[in-house]
DNA sequence: TAAAGGAGGAGGAGGAAT
DNA sequence: ATTCCTCCTCCTCCTTTA
């Protein structure tokens, strides 16, 4: 297959027409990057809504500003239009492109809160999206803070131009989680979750206290990931300290800080260490107790560690709940093991109808499973973010109504720093799947625009 | 055949020193 | 402006085991 017919293929997949494709690629030529082919098929019907737009009209306050690192942000985001800033792999880095211009910089706050969490006096954040972006139907995208140079750019453009929210969850409960956030809810009269999680790794779990070492310093647990340490590894720590001194050398303490950091290990006995449990894991990310159980314990650490920290997102989405007495319609992309859900459950929000996408059998099995215990309202289940056309989504919207919230975080395979083999930015296999969320955004918002 | 175990760095970000 | 240093990351692939 030529590299054109490749292109062609994938931009069909993505649900565009033949059509569409072959004059995105007589536009671009066929060398440039997928998603330069996808801005050019989306151009002309965006272009409507946003040439009256300015970054005045979403400008936020200078304070907000700095905490994304700087009030030059708007001046890059208004260059950011015209010079295409292209993810280019290791090699290119900051470099300068051919045409002069540079990678544009997307530097994360410190400390990563967001426009605002609970428990922190900051100065009061506002922001005025156009009207053309506000919802309904209003929009959730998540995924993981720390990608590849340009990716945070690149889709901040594709969606509308709005800031990420940058939030590491450590600030809202005992384990860190650096996430983005792009979405055009309102982020005044945010309420949490109640009780608050525990912050600290004792407080969530203090029989921890018995066995833990006066040298391992740590507070807070870091980010759960999709599979944990092996057995062989804590027999090894556990050895290195048996044949240690009380408290031991520098040398020991320093390897085995670096195994429990790196595998989130935990003290259960003199000189043992061990994994979390998926129920501590549950727990940390605000899911309800054995959550996922019933599948193999190492498909419950891969669920556990793709979904979303519950309480973060529940803060977010917690405006909803004035705004939609009746319950809302949902749309739920890479639904996973139901994260949106269960923040939106745990809100006292009412879910009508979720429309959900989720194409792994074993999260689908615990949705649904979740679902039948806790809901009344419809659930729709689709197996893949590829084969929801436009069409279909036409039909739904006429069913319902209209969707309320249009939620999910796409795959973070190809953009996550652990990724050692495949990290190759937003084109990546699994993570170009963003460009299934905006192409579905859109039609649900151009759909709705009709009714 | 399906599930679990084990091996395996790069690449940024952010300090703290020049 | 540099350098050096410490820390962290929603992971993939091959082999072994049941």
């Amino acid at each position: 297959m030529s590299e054109k017919d490749e292109k062609i293929k994938s931009l069909v997949d993505m649900g565009f027409s033949e059509d569409g494709a072959n004059m995105a690629i007589t536009r671009c030529g066929v060398d440039v990057d997928l998603w330069e082919l996808v801005d050019s098929i989306s151009a002309p019907q965006m272009t409507e809504d946003s040439h009256s737009r300015n970054i005045s009209d979403h400008q936020v306050t200078d304070q907000c500003f700095d905490s994304f690192g700087g009030g030059k942000k708007a001046r890059l985001m208004e260059e950011s239009k015209k010079k295409r800033n292209r993810y280019g792999g290791r090699a290119q880095g900051n470099q300068p492109s051919l045409d002069g211009s540079h990678d544009e910089p997307m530097p994360l706050p410190n400390p990563m809160i967001g426009f605002n969490l609970p428990g922190y006096l900051q100065p009061s954040v506002t922001r005025i999206l156009p009207k053309q972006d506000t919802g309904p139907p209003f929009f959730y995208y998540e995924n993981v803070a720390q990608a590849p140079k340009g990716v945070w750019a690149t889709i901040s453009r594709f969606l509308y131009d709005i800031q990420p929210e940058f939030v590491d969850s450590k600030h809202l409960c005992a384990t860190a989680r650096k996430r983005g956030y792009i979405h055009n809810l309102p982020i005044e009269n945010r309420s949490p979750l109640l009780p608050m999680p525990p912050k600290t790794i004792f407080e969530a779990f203090p029989h921890y206290k018995k066995w833990w070492p006066s040298w391992d310093l740590r507070t807070q647990l870091n980010c759960l990931r999709t599979n944990i340490a092996s057995a062989k590894l804590t027999e090894r720590i556990g050895r290195a300290l048996a044949s240690s001194d009380s408290p031991p050398a520098r040398s020991v303490q320093k390897y085995v800080m670096n195994e429990c950091r790196k595998g989130n290990l935990v003290w259960i006995g003199k000189n043992k260490v061990a994994p979390l449990e998926p129920e501590e894991m549950e727990y940390l990310l605000g899911f309800p107790k054995d959550h996922t159980r019933g599948l193999g314990i190492t498909e419950r650490y891969k669920s556990l560690g793709n979904t979303f920290q519950v309480d973060t997102v529940a803060y977010h989405l917690s405006v909803l709940k004035v705004m939609f007495p009746n319950g809302v319609n949902v749309l739920s992309l890479f639904t996973g093991i139901g994260g949106g859900e269960v923040a939106l459950h745990r809100l006292g929000i009412h879910m009508k109808a979720v429309v959900s996408v989720e194409i792994g059998k074993a999260n689908k099995r615990i949705f649904r499973g979740w679902w039948d215990q806790t809901q009344t309202g419809t659930l729709i289940e689709i197996d893949d973010v590829k084969s929801l056309t436009d069409d279909t989504i036409v039909s739904f919207v006429s069913r319902f109504g209209g969707f309320d919230l249009v939620i999910g975080g796409s795959p973070c395979n190809n953009l996550a720093g652990c990724n050692r083999y495949n990290r190759d930015g937003l084109e990546g296999e699994q993570s170009a799947l963003f460009y299934h969320y905006f192409r579905i955004l859109n039609a649900v918002k151009s759909a709705m625009a009709r009714i």
